[in-house]
DNA sequence: CTGAAAGCGCTTACAG
DNA sequence: CTGAAAGCGCTTACAG
């Protein structure tokens, strides 16, 4: 377990650190390398647990093969998901990933990304609190890969890969329509983000298009369990027959106060959200969603990462866009 | 955003690279740096935006400033949590997280143990399949900090916190009692883990006591859910009128079961589980739980960290025992 | 087939 | 007050 240096691993095998390091780096045969010598080298390298340090293999090679991820908040499943498929996928390379929470805050992510900037990570992945477009661009422009995911800037060429939120929307509100609900109340996020404003539009433009009442409302990101009580209620008093939300924590809340309240789901008020949650395929009846393809993101993510650390740079146009599904359940 | 290294930097401000690594480490003052000269690097290097070279610090310097977290699975609401709470705690240090799953599977914890040594981290947090003691215990008598939580091996002196399992299971109990159920049935994991022993023989023992009739079952954590369901079904056949879950997510799928077999809890069954989840207090009834205090144990985790990453080593036994908190709602 | 040497970008005794 | 130099542990032309 201790520590023995290439050097030292060199003198008890009696070649240069040369020699032991092509050999320990699969060279040998390349080089060329006595099959004694080759099988000396490895035998003192496993007796004495040999370990490269990495530090020295990442200061001459200029790569420190890690990956920084950002998100807003990694306890949240959506993300911590994400994470998960991230990390699955980088399983069988020399990656590992190193991550961090913004919180929604924007000054966080710069930080963050800061530290992971001084580390040296060879790319960056980063659901972006979407406040940070010149910080971000003038990094990927540097030459850093960088791939958004989540969220993106509409007008900026940072490779993204997103889902079509305004179709997602449009899915639930049609499901909703094919239970011939009319009533429709939306509860979202008072947040600065495209990914929030498409989803919004979706609604809105249904609204208009429709002309049926307003039932649109937001709530604060900081405090949305307490906010998103107070607009629930409303909406419950205003007579809405379904409820759309548009995250799954708001799905959460909404719920637990409509119960609360006595209304009964599906008969009084459907539900329905944007995203999915673990819990959802769990409730009476079971919440119908439109379901993020996480497995898809995470390896999409990779796959622009990838082409941007080989030689030739993007290929794609790095713009990726995933179709959300519709998960009918019994609401 | 290019990168600028201490010789160049030093060039432009017309100094040593000694002179400039001393201002820019704050030390400018110690060793009497000119104020003159100070302003001089300090302006420089944020005219040019200089980041200090971390693979080339952490090689001279022998410490990464990075701590390995090790958990079965990131996408687990109870390891996301800690590692989101790691995080937060770590946000004003130096440390940076890397992290990975196990999935349950030794052998991937080996491999991922490895990466992370093979990475020189400072420091090693991991929640462990149980089944690598004495590979564990050598890293640990090298000289690596390491902490292990939620799961520990029982007779060695690894250092770790953990949750009173025993105590943990025993209120869930005597919150059912309380609630005047006596046929409680227990739907735990078939894992070689001394937490889930713990659990299983607090309401063994329990059982034996009251001479409560046999309603301990089991399930294999690969095919928790299909596994689930049939047990549970099994149960509520034989009559019992309470379940205890011995983990969030087996709760979740034993209640998905009960209810679609048109079982109500509480009245019919009432049903508590032992770890709570972001849903538990969202249904109806809410669902009484043991809390495991997160926070805490993250807090704590990094107390015997830093501890060991201290001069003197270890200052306490290395063993914390948190209390888990019963959280009564509806059930 | 193998080795001596330079270089990656820092930090830190050691001098003066 | 400041600088020259060694050293951290690797990799990789360059020689022979």
């Amino acid at each position: 377990m201790q520590n023995i240096s290439l050097e030292e691993l060199a003198g008890k095998a009696k070649v240069s650190k040369t020699t032991a390091s092509l050999v320990l780096n699969g060279k040998g045969d390349r080089y060329k390398i006595n099959k004694d010598t080759q099988q000396r080298i490895l035998r003192v390298a496993a007796e004495y647990n040999y370990r490269p340090n990495f530090s020295a293999r990442s200061l001459t090679k200029g790569r420190t093969m890690t990956i920084g991820l950002v998100v807003p908040n990694i306890a949240d499943s959506f993300y911590s998901n994400i994470a998960f498929q991230l990390e699955q996928q980088l399983a069988n390379t020399e990656y590992q990933l190193l991550m961090g929470s913004t919180r929604e805050n924007s000054e966080r992510e710069e930080a963050l990304i800061n530290t992971f900037l001084n580390r040296q990570v060879d790319a960056l992945i980063v659901a972006t609190t979407q406040k940070k477009q010149a910080y971000i661009e003038r990094i990927y422009n540097s030459g850093i890969p960088v791939v958004l995911f989540d969220r993106h800037y509409p007008n900026s060429l940072l490779p993204h890969v997103i889902v079509d939120n305004y179709r997602g929307i449009n899915k639930l509100i049609y499901h909703l329509q094919s239970k011939s609900r009319t009533n429709i109340g939306y509860i979202g996020l008072e947040l600065q983000l495209d990914a929030i404003k498409e989803r919004q539009l979706a609604y809105n433009d249904w609204m208009k298009a429709t002309s049926s009442p307003d039932f649109f409302r937001t709530v604060h990101y900081e405090n949305y369990q307490a906010e998103c009580e107070g607009v629930v209620s409303q909406l419950l008093q205003n007579g809405v027959d379904a409820l759309l939300f548009e995250t799954h924590y708001l799905a959460l809340e909404g719920i637990k106060c409509m119960t609360s309240k006595g209304f009964h789901c599906p008969d009084d008020v459907n539900v329905v959200s944007f995203g999915d949650h673990q819990a959802f395929s769990v409730f009476t009846p079971g919440i119908t969603v439109v379901h993020q393809p996480v497995a898809r993101i995470a390896e999409n993510c990779l796959k622009l990462v990838f082409e941007q650390l080989k030689e030739g740079g993007l290929q794609s146009s790095g713009e990726i866009i995933l179709e959300p599904k519709l998960v009918i359940r019994n609401t």
